[in-house]
DNA sequence: ACATTTACAGTAACCCGTTACCAGGGAGTC
DNA sequence: GACTCCCTGGTAACGGGTTACTGTAAATGT
């Protein structure tokens, strides 16, 4: 006989709750106590109950449990893409503690459509998620100020928190629970760390206009140099995405234009970097004999190519978001979070002045 | 006044299709009736309706819906960890097919913790989702083909799609979908390539015995030898994990036990092959002049070292699970699917003899 | 032996939507 | 002017659980 037999036969309907009352002869009221637990149900009846849950292969709806009872709600995680380390390390601390504190995870990529944001915050209102964590930096203008405040107070409206995670605070009366990591502090540390073993001239890559988390590297590096006396060259800063072909291309232009101006290079990310020393090497350049480079973020690829850079805590960063949406703590009265970085040091960064 | 007051004011209680309705004047019927849009709502009607939801900011509630009609359920992908780029690559083709058919993406992972699995299986049941992904290579022993036949059955009874990804299928009579990579072949095929440049002594790094991803991968290094008429040496075949450490202290050993008796290193992974790489040059070893090495996945480190490996569609197994578990296809009749893999030269591999 | 708890099981209301069914009223027709 | 018919809106049942309230019988107290 087959013990599969039930699942396979029959219509597709699922066993009820009151499947199992007839079945066990109980009502439905002592089938939900008996396997709930909280109330006092006689050992015989309960064991016919449990008894009749295991032949139909009853599963409890938790969609239809949680109309009735106030049972916890999924933790969201809205991210570029999974497959970008960066995200990657943040969605897994969400996780993990999201799991440690008994709850789903729910991910969404946005990939390159600015459009699935407001829809997947919509959605995660309609599924009473209790935190949604927006994840990266931004262009901080009055339509996404806007934007964000809609979304703070609708999901608040909803019994959601939000969490913004490495982007900046929205300010009093928004309820929302920020994130940050000090990418200043980091950027102002590597800079100087640049600075001290002798560099004056290094080349900036990776400016995104606008984007905040692009503004505060930038900021550290130019903060880095007026400590130390040194003039900040605009020649010397360049656009460019934060991923590994950016990198690529800009320092292949760069060293294209003209003689090269600089003796170090400051990646806005570990992935421009590993672009760039890419594009050095097909030069001819060894690092860090020719060029010093350093990076930032201290993901996968940073390790491989020895590269010196700034740790960030990303699962950490994950966690603490959901510690603080799942707190209790009132966002209102809360002060965002900065989470501190430190320097990684590797062997792409030559101390000036040894090879004369 | 406060654009939000509603939200900020009064009882913690959402607002329900009965408050709009009270609100706005009409039944709930007709509150449903205007927002769904599937019978006619005299135009004056809805717009009453409409302005009550603004006014209240009415969200529906996912889970009462999913009551009544059959709304469509998540996809739940179970996975070891997000910050794994083998499975932070195949997560991202889960979530990118899930949302394009319009489904959540729930992401669980098991980290060390295999006893996580059951739980989450469970309340993927219980939560009425459509597809659960398990994801990642298995000991197929007795204990692991009850627990997946079990899953399998107990998914299938739910209404759920049970789909193996990354491991070998169950056999007839178990309802799930299986897609997996042709290991087998990327790794003949890898191996064809060491051997047709000249090399003989091949060393294998990380069997891990009885896991299916590694077997089918030795499988195919053994099979490229005995086709070539190269004997396989036991000694060339070194256990270990699938990870950077792994790789690295395994060479470090190989190294110190003895003289080097192999010109070529075939690691299992690419990760074992980062590890490897840096033990090698830390040896005062060049590659590829002095060793050749390849490695297997083609994930991230691959591209930075120069490691010629084997490219797994890893996106394309997320995308091709998901659209299988939503196909409405029988999985009981369902072939299993294995997607071809393909090498990718860099510069990791030298010709042997061109140095003679 | 009688009163009073206590233990346990059942009935029914409720959570929040959707929708089958029913009914009122205005338009159109003879 | 009486009579359909359509448009539109309301009432109530339902989905699958939980639980307040009720009721009964057994256990305990004196």
């Amino acid at each position: 006989m087959d013990p599969w037999e039930h699942a396979l036969s029959g219509p597709a309907r699922r066993v009820t709750i009151r499947d199992v009352a007839a079945h066990a002869g109980v009502s439905v009221a002592t089938v939900s106590r008996a396997l709930a637990g909280d109330y006092p149900v006689h050992p015989s009846t309960r064991r016919k109950v449990l008894r009749a849950v295991r032949e139909l292969d009853y599963v409890p709806n938790a969609q239809a449990r949680a109309l009735s009872v106030a049972s916890p709600g999924a933790v969201a995680i809205v991210i570029h893409s999974v497959d970008s380390p960066y995200y990657a390390y943040i969605a897994q601390g969400v996780e993990e503690q999201a799991a440690a504190e008994g709850r789903l995870s729910l991910i969404c990529t946005t990939g390159s459509d600015p459009e699935r944001e407001p829809a997947f915050v919509q959605t995660m209102r309609e599924q009473r998620a209790e935190a949604v964590i927006l994840v990266g930096g931004v262009v901080l203008d009055d339509d996404y100020r806007e934007r964000m405040t809609r979304y703070a107070h609708g999901l608040a409206a909803s019994g959601s928190r939000l969490v913004l995670c490495g982007r900046p605070p929205l300010g009093d009366g928004v309820p929302a629970f920020t994130v940050d990591f000090d990418n200043t502090g980091g950027a102002h540390a590597i800079t100087a760390h640049l600075l001290s073993a002798g560099h004056r001239r290094i080349l900036y890559l990776g400016i995104r206009p606008g984007n905040t988390t692009s503004d505060t590297r930038v900021a550290g590096y130019r903060a880095a140099l007026a400590d130390h006396g040194v003039t900040a060259d605009p020649a010397l800063e360049m656009c460019g995405d934060f991923d590994r072909r950016s990198g690529y291309v800009t320092m292949k232009r760069r060293l294209a234009e003209g003689p090269r101006d600089f003796t170090a290079v400051f990646a806005a990310t570990d992935l421009i970097a590993a672009g760039a020393v890419k594009a050095l090497r097909e030069h001819g350049l060894r690092v860090p004999e020719d060029v010093s480079i350093v990076g930032y973020d201290d993901v996968p690829p940073a390790e491989d190519i020895g590269l010196t850079t700034v740790h960030l805590p990303h699962t950490e960063l994950g966690r603490a978001a959901v510690r603080l949406a799942l707190s209790g703590r009132d966002p209102l009265a809360e002060p965002p979070i900065t989470l501190g970085t430190h320097i990684v040091v590797r062997c792409s960064v030559q101390r000036l002045g040894s090879e004369r």
